[in-house]
RNA sequence: GGAGGGAUGCCCGAGUGGCUAAAGGGGACGGGCUGUAAACCCGUUGGCUAUGCCUACGUUGGUUCGAAUCCAACUCCCUCCA
């Protein structure tokens, strides 16, 4: 590894975020030398970001923490065209009214993460529509399209992939890398802007704009990437039954959220300490060194740590608490996920299968059917045998109904009206 | 503009007139073993007011007792030629 005099950079070294720089030694310098400010562009496809974008985040965050000024960029301009990197097909292409409403809910996230405000380390947040809407075409075709080789750019994976897989590749989603480019450019010139960091898969948009703002301004800026974020199995990080694991509370629970970082596989323990805790490199050793089942302390660790940077610290206790209660003490936890059910339905009677259906724990009637069938339906911890019955006033404990979907999934329903 | 190839369930991919809600694989979910891990084994994997009904093989029509399979038109994609 690379001995780095900068905080910023070492730091990100230890802790195993770096894949790729374009200039370890310049950046370095300029990182040691005085302060620096870097960015990240998200775009805002979705309601909410999710640990798939947790990585990039906290680089921003150890930046800010080295002293330096983060910058996060919303892609309200971007997202209208669509990054065609590691994917197969085009996105769909968004509402403005639904960009408009997923930058307001991603901005809150940031706040977690970065401090924002006016001084000079402060963090800020821009949106790339401020000034890509506002481009006239030809004069940006005269003043920055010369300085792109097609040639060059169908040598990038976001473009090569698609094409040598023979996908359909549009010119909107081509003129992307374009787009990004000239943000980097952009912010170089309003904020000084230095760095651009982002996922491996990041890299060809970043280095061009690296070279567009040489070629424009002789600026001589860097890009850094990480590797993108994947278990030891492989998979893909950041998916489960319920979808993406989202960042924001409403989309997906605290108790959810921990329970995502409590289930990691066990070869994954320590990178992942390294990468979404910010615990000492001797406690991250320490609780390395465990074996067999003692690994799942550090696994609670893990998941606690993790879970109080995006949701609080106490929130995350509370989450540890109940999961503690929940399968170490009998299940008796009244802190689990919960959903209101009318009390008029419950004295009628309420169907068993309707009952998973209502508590998310079933996509459909049938899915519920299989999964009673299956043995993996209980109710009050009791497995359930009959698809047929309904549950009534009688079935409630301590005032709620506990629902269970196999041995993790639990939700309360709770008498409301 | 011309020639050819293609579009199948969450994904990949078989299927070329009935036995097809559609092989196989992946993924996912449930069960077993464990440590709320991995690996492995077993099961499930369109919907419903359910011994039946509905929806589904790019779209729309047609042929047929019967179509994912045949025909026509259309849409989109790929390759080659101009």
């Amino acid at each position: 590894m690379t001995d780095f005099k900068s905080e910023f950079l070492s730091s990100l070294a230890t802790r195993g975020f770096i894949a790729q720089c374009t200039d370890n030694d310049g950046l370095d310098s300029a990182a040691h030398d005085g302060v620096i400010t870097g960015y990240i562009g998200y775009d805002c496809t979705a309601p909410s970001l999710h640990v798939g974008n947790l990585i990039s985040i906290l680089m921003l965050r150890r930046l800010q923490q080295a002293g330096h000024r983060p910058i996060v960029v919303i892609g309200g301009g971007t997202t209208k065209v669509g990054d065609p990197s590691g994917k197969d097909e085009s996105r769909k292409l968004l509402s403005d009214a639904q960009i408009e409403e997923n930058k307001r809910t991603i901005r809150a996230t940031f706040e977690r993460f970065l401090t924002f405000g006016d001084g000079p380390q402060d963090a800020i947040l821009v949106d790339n529509d401020d000034w890509l809407s506002e481009l006239d075409y030809i004069a940006f075709l005269r003043d920055y399209g010369r300085h792109f080789s097609i040639n060059r750019m169908l040598s990038f994976d976001s473009v090569k992939l698609r094409l040598d897989r023979e996908q359909p590749l549009s010119f909107l989603e081509f003129n992307y890398m374009i787009l990004q480019a000239y943000d980097f450019l952009e912010l170089h010139r309003r904020y000084d802007c230095v760095l651009q960091m982002g996922g491996s898969d990041q890299w060809g948009n970043i280095v061009n704009g690296i070279e567009l703002a040489r070629r424009t301004d002789q600026a001589s800026l860097f890009g850094l990437t990480t590797n993108l974020l994947t278990t030891s199995s492989g998979a893909k990080m950041g998916k489960t039954a319920k979808g993406a694991v989202w960042l924001n509370e409403d989309l997906l629970s605290v108790y959810d959220y921990w329970q995502f970082w409590r289930n990691t596989e066990d070869e994954d323990i320590v990178r992942f300490l390294r990468l979404f805790t910010e615990l000492p490199e001797t406690e991250i050793t320490r609780l390395g060194a465990l074996e067999g089942a003692e690994l799942n302390d550090a696994k609670k660790v893990l998941a606690t740590e993790a879970t109080a940077m995006c949701h609080g610290r106490a929130a995350a206790e509370k989450a540890e608490a109940t999961a503690r209660e929940t399968f170490e003490g009998g299940g008796k936890s009244s802190d689990l996920p919960s959903i209101a059910l009318d009390v008029k339905q419950l004295n009628e009677g309420l169907g068993l299968l309707e009952a998973f259906v209502l508590a998310g724990l079933a996509g459909s009637n049938g899915e519920a059917r299989r999964l009673v069938q299956g043995g993996g339906g209980r109710v009050n911890d009791t497995a359930q045998n009959s698809v047929a019955r309904t549950l009534t006033p009688d079935d409630l404990k301590d005032g709620v109904i506990k629902l269970s979907a196999g041995k993790k999934r639990h939700v309360l329903l709770v008498p409301e009206g």
